[in-house]
DNA sequence: TTCGGCATCAGCCTTCTTGGTGCTGATGTA
DNA sequence: TACATCAGCACCAAGAAGGCTGATGCCGAA
C-alpha cells in the first residue's frame, strides 16, 4: 500500500458535533486517512469542499439548514468526480435513492461497526460503489414501485396535516374530484388501506417527513 | 474544586459506537471527569452500573433492545440514587416527560454543543436537575393536556397502522361503538382534526413511533 | 405522430368517520 | 362514602372518504 505517503484525505459532514468528534477519532486512528475538514451543514460543506477538494466525502443526510441530498447535487453539479458517503440513521428507502441518485456512492448507517466504515472508505477512495446488504434489500422491495408525482406528493403532505379533501381542494385550488383522484392513486401506489396508512407508510419509506 | 483527585466516574449508554466515541474524547480531555464504562444496549448498561456504580450515567433514548426509558427505570428501582443523564435527538414532549418520570435527573440534545453537556453532567453531579430553556417550553405547551388513556394508546397505535374502526374494534374485542368513542376523545385531546393529524400529532410529540 | 403519464373533473354508490347525547359498571382515590 | 376516571355500549344525523367508470387536455418520449 502506499497509503503512508499518500493518505484519504477525508471531509466529514454533519450537526452534531459528538458525530464529528466520533468520526475524527475513528480516523485519526488509520495510518492511511487524515481528516482535513469538518462542516457543521450544508453551505459549510460546500466551501470547504471547495477549499480542500477531499478525496472522500462523510455526508449525514439530516441537517436543519440545507439536507444532505442538496448539498451532495450541488457540491457533484460542481465537482462531477466528487467521492460521498452518506453516513446516517436509517430513513426509509426513498431517502436512500435520492442520495444516490444525487451522486452518493455509498451508504452507511451510524449503527454499523467501525471496520464497515472504514473498508467502506477506502472502497470509495477506490473508485467502488458501496450499499450494505440489509439497506440494498430494502431498496429492492420497492424498486418496482411507482414513484408518487409531484402533485401527489404536495397531496401526502396535506393529508399528513390533517386536511380534508375539501380543505385540500381549495388550498390547491382544484376541484375536489380531482383531489380524490390524486388519494386514490397515492393509496394504489403506497398499498395503503386508507389516508392515514399512506401517510404512516410514506413516513416510513422516507418520501415525506413529520 | 477538588477535581483532580475526585473526578466524575461517568458511564455512557449509546447504541451508536461513533457517538460513544464522540463522548470518550470529550470526557477524557475534562481533568474533572473520568470515563469508567461504555455500553452499547440496556441490559449492558444495567450490568456495567452494578459492576462500576458511576457518578453520572449518559443515556440515549433510542435503543433497539431495551428503551432508555425502560433502563432508566430498572437502573433507578436498583439505585434509587443514580443519577442520570438523558442525550438524545428531540424525539416530541411525551418522550422527555416519560424520561423524566423514570428518574432522569436532566435532558441534553445530541445537537447541543460540548460546552452545555459538560456544564451539565457538572450540574447533575452536584446533585442538580437540567432541563434546557428549549424543551422546557415543548413540556410546558402540553403540560395543561390530559394524557392518553391506555386503552386510547392502543386504539391510536392501531389507527396508525391503518385499521378501521371495525377492525380495531375485532382486534381488541370490543364494540366499534367503543372504538369510535376513544377515537372521539384522542382526537379531542390531541386537538386533531381527523385520525390521521391525531397520528401525525402523535408522532411528532412521541406519544407513539412509527 | 402516437402513446403513455399526468392533472383535471363528473357522477354514483357504499361505507366510514365524526359529533352529539346518554347510560351503565368497574376501579380507584380523597 | 362520594367523586372521578375509564371502559363499554346505543342511537342518531351529517358529512367525508373511498371504489368505480369515464372523459378532457397537455406534455414529453419513442
Amino acid at each position: 500500500m502506499t497509503s503512508a505517503s499518500n493518505p484519504i484525505r477525508i471531509l466529514t459532514v454533519d450537526d452534531h458535533p459528538l458525530i464529528l468528534k466520533g468520526i475524527a477519532s475513528l480516523i485519526n486512528a488509520e495510518a492511511d486517512m487524515k481528516l482535513i475538514a469538518e462542516a457543521a451543514g450544508g453551505p459549510e460543506a460546500i466551501e470547504k469542499f471547495r477549499l480542500h477538494r477531499p478525496d472522500v466525502t462523510l455526508m449525514d443526510l439530516q441537517m436543519p439548514d440545507l439536507s444532505g441530498t442538496e448539498t451532495i447535487t450541488q457540491i457533484r453539479n460542481e465537482f462531477p468526480e466528487a467521492r460521498i458517503v452518506v453516513l446516517t440513521t436509517y430513513t426509509g428507502d426513498a431517502q436512500v435513492l435520492k442520495a444516490l441518485k444525487a451522486g452518493a456512492r455509498a451508504y452507511v448507517l451510524k449503527g454499523h461497526v467501525h471496520r464497515e466504515l472504514l473498508e467502506i472508505i477506502r472502497a470509495v477512495h477506490a473508485g467502488q460503489k458501496r450499499i450494505p446488504p440489509d439497506i440494498a434489500a430494502q431498496l429492492a422491495e420497492h424498486a418496482a414501485d411507482d414513484a408518487l408525482s409531484a402533485r401527489e406528493l404536495e397531496v401526502l403532505r396535506l393529508i399528513a396535516a390533517g386536511n380534508s379533501n375539501k380543505r385540500i381542494a381549495s388550498q390547491l385550488a382544484i376541484g375536489e374530484a380531482t383531489v380524490k383522484s390524486h388519494v386514490t392513486n397515492i393509496l394504489s401506489k403506497l398499498g395503503a388501506n386508507d389516508r392515514t396508512h399512506a401517510v404512516t407508510l410514506a413516513l416510513k419509506r422516507g418520501i415525506v417527513d413529520l
